[in-house]
DNA sequence: AATTTTCATTTGTCAGACAATTAAATGTAT
DNA sequence: ATACATTTAATTGTCTGACAAATGAAAATT
């Protein structure tokens, strides 16, 4: 592990990629003790605050973890699916809203990659998802639900229908599409009416599961699919309308 | 933005967290400055040190970056899909190798997330992302070619295929599911058989993106999925009789 | 032998300093 | 007055040295 002594003015950031790549690259393996920061300081030849911020990135990307005491230091983390799913919900929140990704665009990911978990939950799905899938779809119908309520019960509706799909990396890589997707849905205003719209769709593509069909289950989806966006214009119009009243 | 000051030995990352959030409900926009680091260490009752360890775990995210001089700082980073990638792909590739993912699962999430693409890639493709197909698969029938940059050339393709969904949500979702597959795909050993079987898919693919025959699509991109799997067993097999002979 | 105490190691935090960079303010000459 | 050079102030980048807090191991005590 090098860095480059003649570019300065970005050392732990250096210091940072020479550890990753190490990682990366199997040279450090999992819970593998990394140098003491007194010793890293030294390799590098740099001061133990500049070791410090380069060890704080590694951490915030969950590379490492870091224990104090006389056997403490600094540990290659063992990246787990549930601390992965955080970082790439925020990660991928950010994206839509600060790149101005309309929700068409977003509806269009989002459903476009839901469907391709259709043959698999079909096929696998257990009692599990099944029964949170319709406790979810239940909550939907309660009629004192708030409209964020009743976006974050579809979330989880829909991460159940993901998770069925049995495979972790699916599971992992939905997160984000579907998480990210909230902030947009919670711009809609949901009426009676959509809302029974929705929750029917969502008890008929658990009923699709549990009969093993995938081919409905994706039908189902497209519906949904499509119901979403036309439900997403018409708020959006009505609010152009609106402000174009005033 | 307050932090809690009873819990101690954490101080960076619940500063790194309160300015996290503050950027992700909106109240720190994009291109926004931060207080310099001395004034975030008055506001936090810190020291200088632990803000700036504070903000390299913001930098590590993408979402500020600093500047040098008399009109520097930090500023809120807008997060732009190509920072996102090389994170989403670091992240995907660590969990692949570190949580013992066998080949067919992440082979399994890769074929059904990417046919996900095939009705959207077949009706909109452009002649760009058909020629860097057809560049790649003619790259890929070079008798001189190490499996390596065949592997390479493998992800070009794939990517290409999914770009030609034209949707960026999706383009960067599938980053981490495409790229990370190639640490498994170079433990494979191409035989020139194999390699003409796969080039042969690779271009009727961009055949049927270049007809718009997004079902044709999809069933070229199950045979493919299909074969490549029968390839790394036949390879793993072929190593599992090699150790037991030993 | 079990328990307590001491100790060494390591991370977490702080204070203060200087270097490097950068843009604005100031001064100077044409 | 304008163009150019110089100074200045603000800010991040880095270093040094120090102490606190946690923690396991070793030593001492019962």
């Amino acid at each position: 592990m090098k860095i480059d002594p003649k570019s300065p003015s970005d050392l732990s950031a250096q210091i940072a990629k020479a550890i990753r790549d190490a990682i990366m690259s199997g040279a450090l393996i999992v819970d593998e003790r990394l140098p003491s920061e007194a010793e890293l300081s030294e390799q590098f030849n740099v001061s133990r605050p500049t070791v410090r911020e380069a060890l704080k990135r590694l951490g915030a990307q969950s590379l490492i973890r870091t224990q104090r005491g006389a056997t403490g230091g600094a540990f290659v983390n063992r990246l787990r699916f549930e601390d992965a799913y955080g970082q790439q919900i925020t990660t991928s929140t950010l994206l839509l809203s600060m790149n101005e990704v309309s929700f068409s665009v977003a509806c269009e990911a989002r459903y476009a990659l839901e469907r391709a978990c259709a043959p698999l939950a079909a096929e696998r799905r257990t009692a599990d998802h099944l029964a949170t899938m319709r406790a979810e779809a239940h909550r939907q119908s309660q009629p004192g639900l708030t409209d964020e309520a009743f976006c974050a019960s579809d979330v989880a509706y829909h991460r159940a229908l993901v998770d069925a799909a049995g495979n972790p990396v699916i599971s992992y890589q939905l997160a984000g599409a579907v998480e990210a997707m909230q902030p947009l849905m919670n711009m809609i205003t949901f009426t009676a009416r959509s809302r029974e719209r929705i929750v029917d769709l969502h008890s008929q593509i658990a009923d699709a599961l549990e009969a093993h069909d995938g081919q409905m289950v994706d039908e189902l989806l497209s519906a949904l699919a499509q119901y979403t966006n036309e439900l997403a214009r018409s708020v959006m119009d009505a609010r152009q309308a609106a402000r174009q009243s005033d």
